[in-house]
RNA sequence: CGCGGAGUGGAGCAGUGGUAGCUCGUUGGGCUCAUAACCCAAAGGUCGUAGGUUCGAGUCCUGCCUCCGCAACCA
């Protein structure tokens, strides 16, 4: 940090092609990258922002395979739907390229083939199973069988989940793919290792002497692993989709995508600079930091760099790498396969134009030291109460005021008072404050000072009161709203970095105002005699029907998942058929049917059972029937079932339903009419 | 006992030994330039839980509970 660096690579994890990004992406890795990549800008300091994305691994060709397409379809049909998308949002990428390129497989098998040539592998020949149907080696995971400790019948190749043990897939019985459903095979294959342990001090020395300052959550992590003791890791995989292993006699072997995807960053930035790429690897004033999720931490924090210190040539390890938690949606984690999410492009469809807003809140609630809750009525109160009110209000009232007062020109200001110098001390407080949370990576804190400015500016106009001084002392006016506009303008730049969109239509407004990091919070952002433009709106409130509909899709999906998901129950222990024949069930028809007071679940019934008395019958269906709708309707009751007092009504039965896989009860009825009384055999 | 992170007013988050803070919401008042926006004030917390260390604990230690991630190719 003390360091002067001349230059700051910024990388960000490369999404895997396997589905569209979500706000789980952005809220983690692309917004804060993009927020500290345009905060450098802006200060003047070389800074290249490097993404791309991941298109090898087992997933895809599972993807592809499923779908009868080849895996390039799914990684050309994700990779231009996701670079579309982040390019909509705003995301500065200097480039956004992919690891099926030719540049990148020449880096990945260069960067392998030196590995290899210093003798920094290890080889390892190992048995491993086979799926002779899809006609390839399988992970761990695409195994499933009985487990041989609990012997639960579906135990996966790595840990049974009923018993919790860790397994390896050759202890499995009766092993199935859970590709092809074939019987695997065990079968010799030979693989290549980079002994990490070899690594362990210089990494030790590095994490846990020269970066103290890393989050907790990164600086925690790697001190665990390094604790535990690093072990070999393969670098190669028996797979035809990949970077082909540049080695003789390496046929059907590719590089494992971890080993390939981090050099993208670095084929990325090859692809960009063919001539100056080195200066950005290699410089030691060059300052890299890694934008990444926490799954990602034990890559860029151990693997990634244990691999350029293999390579040597002077390749720089990161400086910081700045992984936050996880962004859940409405209470419940994101899931690409339960499309439990709100996807990039859909949400740029569904909000045109407000690409700042769902930027603002993913930096707001950003999950930067625990994992947060994203909820489209958080969504909301945060557009309307926060940029509508406070942001895009105070900007509206200056502009209004000038153009009311003189005709859109901003006035000179004149001699300053006690307030205006209070305002300016404060900014400066403020731009302070911001720098350094920006310069430390926090985010949320640093969006908190940037909004403080719109903040004091409307506390300044309310205090200095401009429309009584017109009044009394025209001249001071002048002053005032001179000052307003030196706001407004220092809004526009600090908000530069989180809200481009914003920033740029405000500069416009201010008189295409140039964005300077250096002059914010001063009394010269914008110069006197500059001419407004009209008062147009930054911010519109979103009404309650846009997010109602969003909240209705996400339950829509809820309910698909849960009937996707459903398992019938395990069947009961076996009974005799005299067990059966002790329960009476009949026929029943609904005469009246009312809800029971105080109580959310019951309701009442009164059925006609065939004997002239009928019968009382309390049922806790409220939940899922309204009393009308059963009335006249038949259903089927036990008929001998002791009678209970529930909620003070003596119930005589119980009235059958089945439990639905969405949880929803459903009244059990005879297919065709009956007469009441009727039995069920 | 696998490892790491997290649990703080109604909601979302800061706060790592010294008077519990911020934003939003709520309530009351004020203003009227402004998108019923803005400003002021108030109410609201036994800081997951049980112990311990200390003159003093949200903060340090130990146990337990809950959630998330990694190990195991979704940020």
């Amino acid at each position: 940090m003390s360091k002067d660096y001349k230059r700051t690579l910024i990388t960000t994890a490369l999404p895997y092609t396997n589905g569209p990004v979500h706000i789980g992406h952005l809220a983690g890795v692309y917004v804060p990258a993009d927020i500290y990549a345009r905060y450098l800008r802006l200060c003047g300091r070389p800074v290249t922002l490097i993404g791309g994305s991941d298109e090898h691994g087992v997933p895809i060709t599972l993807k592809a395979r499923k779908e009868g397409v080849t895996p390039q379809d799914i990684v050309d049909r994700y990779h231009a739907l996701i670079k579309k998308s982040f390019e909509d949002l705003g995301i500065s990428f200097d480039i956004y390229s992919r690891t099926t390129s030719a540049i990148h497989h020449d880096t990945a098998s260069e960067f392998f083939r030196r590995l290899y040539d210093k003798g920094e592998f290890i080889e390892k020949t190992s048995e491993q199973l086979y799926d002779p149907e899809a006609g390839q080696f399988l992970a761990d995971r695409y195994v499933t069988g009985e487990c041989p400790h609990c012997h639960h019948p579906a135990a996966y190749g790595d840990q049974c989940e009923a018993c919790g043990t860790s397994l390896a897939a050759t202890d499995l019985i009766n092993p199935k793919s859970t590709i092809t459903g074939a019987v695997p095979e065990l079968r010799q294959t030979r693989h290549w290792y980079l002994p990490l342990d070899k690594w362990e001090p210089a990494l030790r020395e590095w994490i846990l002497e020269g970066h103290k300052e890393w989050k907790t959550n990164v600086y925690g992590q790697c001190k665990s692993w390094l604790d535990l003791g690093l072990q070999p890791r393969a670098v190669s995989r028996d797979l035809s989709w990949g970077v082909p292993v540049p080695v003789e006699g390496a046929e059907g072997k590719v590089l494992y995508v971890w080993f390939d995807a981090p050099i993208g960053y670095i084929s990325n930035t090859k692809e960009l600079y063919p001539d100056s790429w080195e200066t950005w690897w290699k410089d030691p004033e060059t300052r890299i930091i890694n934008f990444i999720g926490k799954d990602n931490i034990v890559f860029h924090c151990i693997v990634f760099p244990a691999m350029l210190m293999a390579y040597g040539d002077n390749f720089q390890l990161p400086d910081n790498v700045p992984a936050n938690e996880f962004l859940n949606l409405e209470g419940d984690k994101i899931s690409t396969s339960r499309n439990w999410a709100v996807w990039l492009h859909e949400y740029l469809a569904d909000f045109p134009g407000k690409q700042d807003v769902l930027r603002y809140v993913l930096t707001a609630n950003a999950p930067e030291t625990k994992d947060n809750d994203f909820t489209w009525r958080d969504f909301q109160a945060r557009n309307n109460n926060e940029l509508v009110a406070i942001l895009g209000n105070f900007v509206n009232r200056v502009v209004v005021l000038t153009h009311k007062y003189y005709d859109g020109v901003v006035p000179a200001a004149g001699e300053y008072e006690a307030i205006d110098r209070e305002a300016f001390a404060e900014m400066a407080q403020l731009r302070t404050s911001l720098t350094d949370n920006l310069e430390t990576f926090h985010f949320r804190e640093a969006l908190k000072d940037a909004m403080s400015f719109a903040r004091l500016g409307n506390k300044y106009l309310q205090d200095a009161e401009p429309w009584k001084v017109i009044k009394t002392d025209p001249e001071r006016v002048k002053t005032i709203i001179n000052v307003c506009a030196q706001i407004c303008a220092s809004i526009a730049v600090a908000m530069e970095p989180f809200m481009p969109f914003m920033s740029k239509k405000l500069a416009a407004i201010l008189g295409n105002l140039t964005l300077d990091w250096n002059i914010l919070g001063s009394d010269s952002v914008i110069a006197a005699g500059t001419v407004l433009g009209q008062p147009e709106l930054l911010f519109e409130k979103i009404d309650d029907a846009a997010i109602q509909a969003q909240t209705d899709r996400l339950e829509a999906i809820k309910k698909q998942n849960a009937l996707a998901a459903f398992k019938p129950e395990e069947v009961a222990p076996e009974v005799k058929i005299d067990d059966f024949a002790k329960l009476d069930i009949r026929v029943g028809t609904v005469l009246e049917c009312t809800a029971v007071p105080k109580a959310k679940k019951l309701l009442q019934f009164v059925i006609d059972d065939g004997t002239p008395a009928h019968r009382t019958i309390v049922s806790g269906i409220a939940e899922h029937y309204s009393p009308e709708e059963l009335v006249g309707r038949q259903v089927l009751f036990i008929a001998n079932l002791a009678p209970a007092k529930i909620r003070g009504v003596l119930s005589q039965g119980m009235i059958l339903s089945a439990l639905n896989a969405d949880g929803r009860l459903i009244v059990a009825a005879p297919s065709a009419p009956c007469s009441p009384g009727a039995q069920v055999k």
